[in-house]
DNA sequence: TTGAAAGCGATACCAG
DNA sequence: CTGGTATCGCTTTCAA
């Protein structure tokens, strides 16, 4: 039989209060109390409150979860997702709050099932799309949510369009006419290879529909229309899969002077491909980014950066302490196009 | 006001019970009867039974606790890390249990408050040694514990001492005499550079010393004394880290003719450093890592494979449901020396 | 099939 | 500073 609060007070003939309050509220007793309190304690082998009672009884679960496909690799193998988690975690841990992870498994019913099972006090989505129904399951849980897409909900996040928008403007200032846009979950069966997308709004995937339009905005602005880019699939967000992705911008002819990828992952994939194609970034073909992961740089790569770390603390703070004030719930950070070498002039006579 | 059990049970005007068993055993109620109790609930924006209420009756959290050092980006950075948390993952949603992560900062108390206070079923110890009290207060919560040192404790792992002393008698084999090793945990600064080990079993760090004492027997068995031996402390299990440490190995005269590190991470990093000096590894340089990572077999690069994601499986089904008998509470997977490219006789007259 | 009653283990308010 | 009392929201026999 395992020791309760009830049995240390039995022991040390006081009551459940003094007890809970040695653990809770030390300053509601004598030192010296409190100490033969912990003595017992320790001699029946209790080991402390029990967490879940405690939770039932405060009304606080202690936990924050993490909405996230199964897809666990490809979330915890990205930098900027690592990142994300990193801020979380430290605002988690400054609350005394825990992380649950909730994986969403393709099985529909599983991952609504767990949604409404998880003892947590928030959510923070952390996921492909696609998964409306888990979210709205978290939304019926009736705790606050950060990032569903639902408005009026707490959100942190940046100006994904005018972020691309920005990369698609220096391109078009370097005169680069023949760009691929390479992607991920644009594709209906999320295979590697050349898609059709002709309104880059409709695609189903909010990252890759917000970066795409910004692209389409700025080479439209420069008289480039969306028709004559190569929009191209990638299998997933990993740098293997940008850089198979890219052999079908490279291997064509003619050849794009430009190919950007929506995640600086794909796009080191890219260079990976240029590399053993013996071509040069920056010089035979521009290649962007986007997250400013630290590879980024050390690959000295054109790329969009976005704050990562302060994405996750500021979804943590939302989630823990949701502002009254609703302009307040939403927020924007700011991006910034970090120019490196891998982005120059067009190569002449490529027009 | 928040719904209840009770609030719908007055909606609908039957007794909780019911209502709980329409959630819960849906065989014990009429169909019809179920469908009005869900409609009512559904009207009256109750999202079902509360996670928290419900563990505290049924006496299962329904989380499985993930104890890791506040380094989470190294945590979830190193592939194989990442495939031991898929694999714990996996079993965790097949028993429809999450996952919560109890991150421990470098401030005792905080850490361990947060283990007493995780609402869990168990816990996976996960995280770099020197966390005994937070491994204590695991213990002491009476739960069950994986992977702490405890003897009789439930245990998932390799041998370590065995898998390495293979890869060093590879190396002997092919005749080298000169070897750096790069670990780390080593050094008492956690910095980057040359120590001296005399002895790898006075190590603190569980891998670190299992390995290098590994590499250690296969070497003295080959006549190749200890002392003799360059061992190099890398800041953090990184690409960059190895390659910052490679170059207190690479950067002296005499060069070895070996550099092996503890983790493929570290070892990709000395292949980037030798890719740096244009020295060719498996004929200037050998160098040999573990775990077996995909980038390992990218990189062609010799290393001892573990098999990660069995052993977040088995992890998981551990805690799940410990087996009566005690033989099969620790559990020891088999490893393989993988011999690839990087490794090569010892170049002629190096000795 | 359905419902009444008894907790699961703890906390908080409020007298004493 | 201490202790009684009333929950927190749900599950589970056991009768009806």
């Amino acid at each position: 039989m395992k020791p309760t609060l009830q049995t240390v007070a039995d022991q040390v003939g006081v009551s459940r209060s003094t007890v809970s309050n040695a653990y809770s509220r030390p300053d509601q007793l004598s030192p010296e109390l409190r100490e033969k309190i912990f003595d017992a304690a320790r001699e029946l082998g209790y080991s402390g409150p029990n967490p879940t009672a405690r939770s039932l009884r405060r009304g606080r679960a202690g936990a924050i979860g993490v909405l996230f496909t199964t897809a666990l690799s490809s979330a915890f193998t990205d930098p900027y997702a690592v990142q994300f988690l990193r801020g979380l975690a430290e605002i988690a841990e400054d609350n005394r709050t825990g992380l649950l992870l909730v994986p969403l498994r393709d099985d529909d019913d599983g991952a609504l099932e767990a949604v409404r099972n998880a003892a947590v006090d928030g959510f923070v989505v952390y996921c492909v799309p696609g998964w409306y129904q888990a979210m709205e399951a978290a939304w019926a849980r009736g705790l606050p949510v950060v990032n569903s897409d639902r408005s009026g909900a707490l959100y942190v996040g940046i100006d994904e369009v005018a972020a691309s928008r920005a990369a698609g403007e220096h391109l078009m200032r370097l005169g680069h006419r023949r760009v691929a846009i390479i992607a991920d979950y644009i594709s209906p069966d999320r295979g590697t290879g050349e898609v059709i997308i002709k309104a880059p709004e409709e695609l189903g995937s909010y990252v890759s529909r917000e970066r795409l339009t910004g692209y389409r905005d700025a080479f439209a602005a420069a008289g480039l229309d969306w028709s004559h880019v190569t929009t191209i699939s990638a299998a997933g967000n990993s740098r293997e899969h940008g850089a198979a992705a890219a052999a079908y911008a490279l291997d064509r002819a003619p050849r794009p002077t430009a190919v950007v990828a929506t995640t600086d992952l794909l796009a080191l994939g890219v260079l990976d491909a240029l590399a053993t194609r013996e071509l040069r970034p920056g010089r035979d073909v521009s290649v962007i980014g986007f997250d400013d992961i630290p590879d980024a740089a050390q690959a000295h790569m054109t790329t969009v950066r976005q704050p990562a770390l302060d994405r996750g603390r500021i979804a943590g703070r939302l989630l823990l302490d949701p502002p009254d004030d609703p302009a307040r719930r939403r927020i924007v950070l700011p991006t910034e196009l970090v120019v490196r070498a891998s982005t120059g002039p067009a190569p002449t006579g490529s027009v």
